[in-house]
DNA sequence: TCTATCTAGTTCAACTTTCAAGAAAAGGTC
DNA sequence: GACCTTTTCTTGAAAGTTGAACTAGATAGA
């Protein structure tokens, strides 16, 4: 038996406390303002419009379904309905995989990356002004590694981990 | 007049594209994570059970709707959503300002208290899995700053801030 | 006072996300 | 081949979020 469940709880202490706090008020800012830049000036949210940087920079500007909610970290089902939108838009297309007759790529559309072209400028430099002209390059470096360390233990290797893109 | 808007963007480097899908990549799996960890444990998302906790800190368990949007880092419209959930569930309940009669005060009530008492630990216990264990003491002293970094330069001192709790 | 303006909070409609269920094809195994 | 399981992706309903419009009360100025 294991006595996980009913041992004390390692609390948080002040410091981490002030931390994860700080961590929850940046990030929810972060996506706040992403998210209305981007509608503001590309008309979607900033989930849709990464989904179009992954397509655009994708061999002949296409993926696979599931390959792309892997790429974004989300579910096919939200992925579904983002294309769908998308579609309607005419930035993206589906189109039927020659190889799996499961399958669907996401394509690209011309208008799409037109947009895109449109859109990443401004999208860029709010990047910058948000985030790294905020921080040192040493700040920069360790974020990048804290980040990767995070996002990474999120991603076990073992067959049982709960993946948004596999549900 | 000002070249901004005509002169060559500022591309991202490699590096700094690496921190920056490493960021989103991190973010978006951890927000994932927790919400459903919480959803499962608590039986809401990650957002609200913020606020409970917020509340539960705050003087005699209340707080102004505006105030506990500030906090929180969201509009006063979603608040009111989120509120009027977790008063159905009768975690939280709401009671007009004696001072300004326009306010209202949202109130952790005993059932809402006594859920958060029993969700904590598995909570903490998640937090530290996904975050604290993961991190060298370094690492969360430098996450730390540049979370506080980041969130105050989207707060900005002047009156004319987009600040999602004055919208 | 009277009036214009501002602030606090809510509401509605449109949109996004989640969850559970399901259709269709692929991949074993006998 | 027939059968069972897994994989791929979509769908529909419920839940959550957004942005704009709105009510009511506070505030400030003439």
């Amino acid at each position: 038996m294991t006595t996980a469940s009913t041992s004390a709880p390692r609390w948080l202490t002040d410091e981490e406390q002030r931390v994860w706090r700080a961590y929850l008020h940046a990030t929810t800012l972060l996506e706040d303002h992403f998210d209305r830049q981007l509608q503001r000036d590309a008309g979607m949210p900033h989930t849709y419009y990464g989904l179009l940087v992954q397509l655009s920079q994708a061999p002949r500007r296409r993926m696979r379904m599931t390959e792309l909610a892997r790429n974004a970290k989300i579910t096919r089902s939200r992925l579904s309905h983002a294309i769908a939108r998308l579609e309607k838009n005419g930035w993206v297309r589906r189109e039927d995989c020659p190889s799996d007759k499961r399958g669907q790529n996401a394509v690209l559309t011309d208008d799409g990356l037109d947009m895109l072209r449109r859109s990443a400028p401004g999208h860029v430099e709010a990047v910058r002004q948000a985030m790294f002209d905020r921080l040192t390059d040493e700040q920069v470096k360790s974020l990048g590694e804290i980040m990767r360390t995070l996002a990474t233990g999120l991603e076990p290797e073992g067959a049982d981990a709960d993946l948004p893109w596999l549900r």
